[in-house]
This record gives C-alpha cells, structure tokens and sequence, in this order.
DNA sequence: AATTTATGGATAATGATTCTCGAAGACGAC
DNA sequence: GTCGTCTTCGAGAATCATTATCCATAAATT
C-alpha cells in the first residue's frame, strides 16, 4: 500500500481543483477509499468511518461517493440484489469476479476483454459510456469448505 | 415470432414436470415472456397480464419470475438503480448493449465474448455460475434526438 | 474575524422486491 | 365427475439500500 498516499492526494486535488471543499469526513473517507484493498461497500466504509467521526451519517458516506462518482475518480459497482461496492483505486470500467459465497471481489486477468466495448462501438454505432465484465462463481476457498465434513453450518443459496 | 408458441411449451412442460402448478396467471405470463422480444421489467409484464387478469398482484408476477427463474428457463438482468429486466427466450448468459436515454436493451455481436468465462475459471480456479457482459451507451436514434434543433420535449423513459 | 455558501447530520421518504397469511383453485385419487 | 389436499394467489405490510429534506455548522475567501 505504498500508493495510497499518493492516490490519496490525487482524489484531494481533484475535489479542490473542482471547487468542492476538503472536509475532514471527505479526507478522512477518501483515505479510506485510496488504502483499501478490497471493493468496500458504503456500510463498510461508514462503519470504519465512525471509528474517526463517531457522529458520522450514513448520508455523508453517500453524498461524498456520489461526488467521487461523478468526478469519475471511484467506479460503482451496483448488483442486484446486494448493496454496493465501491472501487476508489481503479476508475475505470474492468473486469470482476465475485464469489457468490464469500462476496469476495477481485480482478481477473482477462486479456481478451481489450477493446471490446470498443468493437461493440464500431458494429453498433452507439456512443460508449461505460460497460461491465462480471464473472460469477464460488472461489477455492468456498469450494474445499463445502467439499469438507461439516465444520459448520452449511450454505443456504447464492 | 413463430417460436413463441414452442418456447411457451417448453416452459410450460419445464414447470410442470418440476413438479408445479400450471395456473392460468402463470400460462398468461409464461405466454408473454415466450413472445417478448424485448427485455421486460416486472413491471411492464403486470400491466399487460392485468389486461387478461385485472386482480393480478404484481407479487405473483415476481413469484411467477422466480420460480422460472430457479429453474433457470429466465435470465435476469439487474441494473443498480434501474428496476430488473427479464428475458424470457435465452435463459444463458449473453452480452446485452444498453441505451442509458432511451433504457433500450439489444443483443450486440460479440464474438469475442466466446470463452472468456471459461478462461477466467481456469486461471482463477473459481467455479463459475454465471457472468455479466454488458455495455451502456447511447443508441443511433437517441443521438439523433441530442442533436436535433428540438423536434418535441425530449424522451425521458422507457 | 466576518460573510458566504457548501456540507454534515438526523430523519423521513422512496421504490423495487419480498414476506405474510387467509382464501381460492389446480391436480391427482377415487 | 367430485373431493380433498396442498400449492398458489392476492392485497397489503415489511424490508432495505439509497435519496431527499432541512437546518445548524464549518470551509474558504476577503
């Protein structure tokens, strides 16, 4: 997490360079976004922000992703039925893989997804805006729990 | 569309040698979505069956679109913010192209799309369930509209 | 330091989907 | 064809993530 700072100060600037003002709830949250490894959703990150701001509310946490979304500087990733999850490292539109057990995410290498949203462009003839690339599937680790004896109580659904 | 009477029975014979009741609600909404050709919200599908069905409740639609569902014969697309759209005719799935103006929902060529979930579960060791591929932008039609002078208001919703 | 104005916080509102549960009806058995 | 059982229907309440509201507070500029 040796870029964290560093992406940390980029969201600031960005914000201020966009005349919006630098709140301690907006820092300390946009800390939050720049050195998390994971896809957050905006619970996770309004639990962690309360450590910091104990009367923090859940509508800040809303209204400073919205501002980042709309600046382009986190990606929303919205599934259906659960909440959120928000990625403040990588902006850009790219693939996912999401364990349907664990609601683990993480980033596949999927060389052949290039370009496509680019091709689709040129066949269709529609202006691109964004796309998504989501794979869903249960990881190794869910896998040997459910293969193994019984250490718990079994999963109901995905 | 002279397979929507096939596919009616195929999803008909599907729910009844699962072992369930063939109600006149469920025929009606099965018989819709065998000859939607679009991608139907719940919504939509409720003020057409009430049509046939004027006390249907808009949760036996949904209980109707997930049963079918579980039995994997409907395939449901969820957008964030966007209510669910279902289609009823390729239950696999399948790359869908979305205008964000118009929330017109098409089928866009993707050959390259062939594949990639099977390259992901072999290099990710995840055992894989299903996958999105799925491009938002705006249609010919409504960048016409963008451009115009101003022919009428312009659109707001599907 | 004062002024202006965006922002934070608490809570209500929204809206799609699900749950509840009594009444009605589908389907197999006779 | 009729009966009985057990699923399904229907109407409305409940759920839950996200937004909207509205005023007190504090950021930035002078």
């Amino acid at each position: 997490m040796a870029d964290a700072q560093a992406r940390f100060e980029a969201l600031a600037d960005r914000v201020r360079e966009e005349g919006h003002r630098l709140t301690p709830q907006r820092v300390a949250l946009m800390r939050l976004l720049a050195s998390s490894e994971g896809h957050p959703s905006a619970a996770d990150l309004y639990d962690q922000l309360r450590a910091q701001f104990p009367t923090t509310s859940l509508a800040t946490v809303y209204k400073t992703l919205n501002l980042l979304k709309d600046l382009d500087e986190v990606l929303e990733l919205g599934f259906g039925h659960d909440d959120n999850r928000y990625d403040g490292n990588r902006p850009d539109p790219h693939p996912h893989l999401i364990c349907v057990r664990c609601r683990k995410i993480t980033h596949p290498d999927v060389g052949a997804a290039q370009g496509l949203a680019e091709q689709v462009a040129q066949q269709s003839g529609y202006q691109m805006i964004s796309h998504r690339l989501d794979f869903y599937g249960i990881c190794p680790d869910c896998q040997q729990k459910a293969t193994e004896p019984e250490s718990e109580d079994s999963v109901s659904s995905a």
